[in-house]
DNA sequence: ATCGGGATCTTCT
DNA sequence: GAAGATCCCGATC
């Protein structure tokens, strides 16, 4: 049987827009893949948060430093850190090479590979990767993949959206305390593989 | 269903 | 020395 997602279309750098926030707002709806393996992880992109410059809450908002450095990559490529020690993160750059800014993926809806995805038979389909944590772990991201090219021809990139996608909401980012106001997070309104507190993801 | 504490490492004060 | 873009588990309602 052919699935639907071996025909995800690489995006190009050119398609990615050139402001962080429109980058957050059009990955909602974007697949991300990686062929790990012989085997092939894609999913769709439900959750998104923007990380500016002058943000406080940012990575990059004092410069550069040891781990962040992928930040200032141009559009496109990974920075994967490993947040409290333990699970990794990624983000995908999204200004000029030099401008530390990046969009933060917070949950993902499986696509394909669903069986590899899943850490226990019994985990249910909406927490594989429900969270930046989970997500990273479903696709076997890991700090190997910081710096990658996403618009290249790596086992790691973006592919363009495979169906209709519900309008994009807006609220508050989770889990930080600077600049926490700002309502920089993107999610696929109504879609149940979102994270973060049901008071949030009405839009 | 919801809440709170612990794990664990890099970075900056 | 403290905080942090989180997750998991156990306790409690």
């Amino acid at each position: 049987m052919k699935h639907a997602a071996e025909k995800i279309r690489r995006l190009k750098r050119k398609e990615l827009p050139r402001d962080t926030v429109a980058m957050a707002k059009f990955l909602i709806g974007c697949t991300l893949v990686h062929d790990v393996d012989g085997d092939r992880l894609a999913a769709r992109i439900v959750e998104t948060e923007a990380y500016l410059t002058g943000d406080a809450a940012s990575h990059a908002y004092r410069g550069l430093t040891k781990r962040n450095p992928s930040m200032f990559l141009k559009r496109g490529h990974a920075y994967v850190y490993i947040s409290y020690g333990v699970w990794p993160m990624l983000n995908v750059s999204s200004s000029e090479k030099g401008v530390g800014e990046a969009v933060l993926i917070r949950a993902l809806e499986p696509l394909q590979g669903i069986e590899a995805m899943r850490r226990s038979e019994s985990e249910r389909p909406f927490d594989i990767a429900r969270g930046p944590g989970r997500l990273a772990r479903a696709m076997r991201v890991t700090l190997a993949d910081d710096g990658a090219d996403l618009c290249g021809a790596g086992p790691l990139f973006l592919g363009a959206p495979i169906r209709h996608i519900d309008p994009v909401a807006i609220s508050t980012r989770i889990g930080i305390t600077k600049d926490a106001d700002r309502k920089l997070r993107f999610f696929e309104r109504g879609n149940p593989f979102v994270s973060g507190p049901k008071s949030l993801n009405i839009g």
